[in-house]
Order: structure tokens, then C-alpha cells, then sequence
DNA sequence: ACTATTCCTACCAAACAAGTGGGAATTTAA
DNA sequence: TTAAATTCCCACTTGTTTGGTAGGAATAGT
């Protein structure tokens, strides 16, 4: 199975929420966990790599909670995943030659890091001002939601 | 880690061996586990499913051995990966909507349908033939190597 | 019969995933 | 100055996946 884990599926929701919230102050933790239905004590774990891809800014104590650090504009599905997941690449080799002696000459590499640049396109080509403003015109569209 | 594991990535290492050794009768496991320097018992788990994905074609007893069960010009990276690790969507939720009420509205949902796409095409360009072809065509040029 | 193979089933240890929990540190506000 | 609201940090748990190893049965050629 090649797959996003929680982290970073649940991560991306989360900076989905700050960006709807973007220029409205900080925003609970609680609060993002309610509207995307998440656990409090799970999300948390996404804090500190968000923040130290200075992706989000925190603010502690009460009336704190978390903006993003940059625009909607600025900030990339692949920044969030990448901070999350980690490499984008199928296999270490991609990133890492010497793990491997056969990386000079392996064929099969070639396809691993042809593989990450488009996984890293696709990605890179979705901001989260996008995804928001995708968001508000479903809501239109769609079944009628609480949030 | 979004990573393809040892079962796919060794798994396109045997399909190219057998790739190569196309035409001439079956191939040993054995020596296959030889010339890309894996283990014989790993390898044996990887055919199971190139076996019901109808990939290769295996003889049993002795001087028996495996085929590809298409020419190299039919199999695809994509086949290959899809028959070892399974389904090449990042998220459940892409090929089963239903593991999760959101699917209906859910934004980061699309991002995953759409690099499922991508993953799945860029792994479809590449046929076994490609492989084999760029293969000889780096053994030429590139240092001396005793297979 | 003997040998060479594939095939099937188990087993194992380490890492990772997904989540819970306690409580310290910080800040605001009464 | 105390209480409340928050973020922050560390530890723990439980189940699953990964990357193997191993034994031996079944099959086929010589």
C-alpha cells in the first residue's frame, strides 16, 4: 500500500480550516477539531512539524490558538504533506543514492524519481486558497451543512 | 512516508529480469535472486501475486521456472505495482467512498483522486520493453558489469 | 529413485500507525 | 493573585505492516 497516513490527511484538513479562518485571528485547536469532526489529543501531534515547516504560528495561553504563518496564497498541498509525511518520493534511494550501490545504473530508480516529480507537481499545484475557495462554492452547490 | 515497499520494488527488479531473459524459456528464481542480488526465499512471496494478476507464468518441477505471461510490450509499471502493493490511490476514501461520510463533499478527497490519476499514469507510460531497452542501452555506455 | 524446482504455511522481530492520557508552561482576565 | 483557557511536551498502548527466515509438501524431469 503506497498511502497518506492520518497525518497527512488529517493535517491537510486542518490547514484547510486556518485558511477559511485566514485574517479572522487565531483559531482553537478544539474548534478546528469539532468542524472537521477530528480528536483534539490527535491533532495536536500535527503541531510541531507544521510549525517547524513554519507552515502555522501559534499563539499560547488563553485567547491563543493557531493562524497560518504565511497567505493561502503562499502555502502548497506539498508543503503541508511534506511536513507531515515526510520525503514524496517511492523510495529512499530517490532522495538518498548511496543507500543503494545500484542507484548508478538501476532502471528501476529512473521510474522512483520520475514518479516523485509528478506526485510533487500535482501537489505543488494545489494551494490552500484554492482548496477554500473550492470549498465556498460546493457549499453553495451541496446538501445543506452545519458547518 | 509515502513509499512504495521492498515487495514492488523488487518485484519491477524481477519483472525486468524476466524481461530480459524474454523468449528464452524459463527463468529460475534462483537466478533471478542472483543477478539482483536478493534473496531467493523474499522473492518467492512476490509471485503469488504476479501470478494472479496473470503476469508471469510459472513451470513447475524440475527445469521448470518462470515466464512473463504477456510480452514485455503488454506489462506495465503500473500492473506490476498495482498486483504487489495494491490499490495506488493515497486514501481509502478514493476507491471506497463510502469508508467515510465526507466523501460526498470532502475537498481533500479530489487532491486524492487527482494524484491517484497522476501516479497511476506516470506508472502506465512505462512498459517492461521501455526497461529492458534503456537497460542495454546504459549497459553500453556505462562501467563494466559482470551481468 | 533422485534431484531440481515451485509452492504453501507458519513464524518472527522491528518499525510504524493511530490514538489516549497526564500534566507542565504560558497567557489572559476577573 | 487566582482561576481559566490554551498550547506544549512526554509517555504509553494497541494493532498492523514490513521485511524477512524456515520447513517441508507437491510436482516434474532424468
Amino acid at each position: 500500500m503506497i498511502r497518506i497516513s492520518t497525518k497527512g490527511k488529517y493535517g491537510a484538513r486542518l490547514m484547510v480550516q486556518l485558511a477559511i479562518n485566514y485574517g479572522n485571528g487565531p483559531m482553537l485547536l478544539k474548534d478546528i477539531a469539532e468542524k472537521e469532526n477530528l480528536s483534539v489529543r490527535y491533532l495536536e501531534h500535527l503541531i510541531p512539524p507544521l510549525k517547524s515547516a513554519r507552515l502555522i504560528h501559534s499563539i499560547r495561553g488563553a485567547r491563543g490558538g493557531y493562524t497560518l504563518a504565511k497567505t493561502p496564497v503562499e502555502i502548497t498541498l506539498k508543503d503541508i504533506i511534506r511536513a507531515l509525511e515526510g520525503p514524496l518520493s517511492p523510495s529512499e534511494c530517490v532522495e538518498s543514492p548511496e543507500v543503494c550501490d545500484r542507484s548508478g545504473f538501476c532502471i528501476t530508480r529512473d521510474i522512483w524519481v520520475e514518479l516523485e516529480k509528478t506526485i510533487s507537481a500535482t501537489l505543488a499545484m494545489h494551494t490552500l486558497a484554492d482548496l477554500v475557495q473550492k470549498y465556498l462554492s460546493t457549499t453553495y452547490y451541496g446538501e445543506a451543512r452545519s458547518q
